[in-house]
DNA sequence: TTTTTTTGTTAGGTAAGCTTAACTTTATTA
DNA sequence: TAATAAAGTTAAGCTTACCTAACAAAAAAA
């Protein structure tokens, strides 16, 4: 039995490592300062699961979770992100009012429910953030999602959320011929004024840095890419 | 703020309440029973129940819900069923499958979600097992559930459920030509053989009690017929 | 290298929700 | 009405998940 605060600890741990790229492991004091506790708290609950076996450590050093923790982990989040999805597409909830409520939702244990949600949704690749999605399976490749300006020139990638959700800056991404799940390819950088040449649909525009920050995307095909600087997570112990 | 314990609590009280009809207030042994707890624990919860106003009793007296704790019950258990009926509806769980997980998803505290799920059901009036959805407004005028063999000769009774799933008895149920939502006009009761004279759709036909008793009715008009024996919830203290 | 800062651990304590065991009050029935 | 049974209460104790305060180890800076 997984309790909610073990399952928001397991989370958590994952959430942290997934933030951070190649380097492994947390700490303690990341963990609590991450889930709004005391050091000494996290520790406690880290001892127990240690002996539960879904993470391992040793004494003053980083945290890493087992694969029978990593799996658990992973199941939250792939409800979180469902849920998402559910309150984002079915029930009009916007981005900002889904995570509170999804919080909740990710903790209800019925295998049978949450593969439901994601039958009905037709078993979306990426949540309303733009965040993927675990599969049932647990498949999990992890593409860290970048700003349009960490892009490097000849490189292609996916828009898949934005960082900014004014009327204004929506507008001039519709302007600029730009949407969710649009392969965008960096042509080229001015260094004069910083422009970035970009190509969306065959259709050539330029955009500041300013606005290319506001967008985020994945790499395409970034396991493969040398040029690519993309971390990817194992997931795979 | 409510705890979920709590919640169960108060929900539980209501239940039991709505369980006896007439025969007002809810012993601790009977609540810890429901509960699956002590006696002793469900006397401290009590205590602390009281001292937030939710119930109202004497020592050693029966327990009550006050104004406000109805209120919170009611809420819960319209969470609980427009929940069922959304797994029933949507996600196509079956009946003996939605209490489980309707149980854990009636805790979810987000006003916004439970509405939506209501307008996504199109305001249903009843869960798939026939009791009532109370409204948003907290609106819940009880209708004690019946067996058809219960209603008095002249009475006229809605169908909302059955009590046996089998395959042999919903056909024969559809043979009848009876279904969820038909009005029942009972006819007359035949001493000799036990057999009811109802009348559905404007056709006449006759059951026998066993058959009766697995057919669940709400009475007609129950509030201003005299012949009614139905027992009332006054929800508005 | 020594000092200081950061990070992690231990010990003792609290509140919620549960337990068992012993007891009191109320209800039943002989 | 007195004995017995049922219902309700109290007290002491457990577990989970949190806390503060004091301390130890590791890392960073002087």
């Amino acid at each position: 039995m997984v309790s909610i605060t073990e399952e928001n600890y397991l989370k958590s741990l994952l959430q942290l490592r997934l933030n951070k790229g190649k380097e492994e492991g947390v700490g303690t004091n990341e963990l609590a300062e991450y889930l709004s506790i005391k050091p000494a708290t996290a520790n406690d609950m880290l001892k127990k699961l240690k002996e539960k076996q879904w993470v391992d450590y040793e004494k003053y050093g980083k945290i890493f979770l087992t694969k029978k923790g990593k799996k658990i982990a992973i199941e939250v989040l792939r409800k979180h992100r469902l849920w998402e999805t559910f309150l984002y597409e079915k029930l009009s909830f916007t981005w900002d009012e889904v995570h509170e409520v999804a919080e909740q939702l990710e903790h209800i244990q019925s295998i049978k429910l949450i593969d439901k949600i994601d039958e009905m949704l037709g078993f979306p690749e990426f949540d309303p953030h733009g965040e993927i999605i675990p599969k049932k399976n647990g498949e999990f490749k992890i593409h860290f999602k970048k700003t349009l300006d960490e892009i490097a020139i000849g490189e292609s990638c996916k828009m898949v959320s934005v960082n900014d959700n004014s009327t204004t800056f929506l507008q001039y991404v519709v302007k600029v011929g730009l949407g969710i799940n649009n392969t965008i390819k960096v042509l080229s950088k001015q260094s004069y004024d910083d422009l970035i040449e970009i190509e969306v649909n065959g259709h050539i525009s330029s955009v500041s840095q300013r606005f290319a920050k506001n967008i985020f995307v994945i790499c395409k095909n970034c396991e493969t890419s040398k040029t690519c600087s993309n971390k990817h997570f194992e997931h795979t112990d």
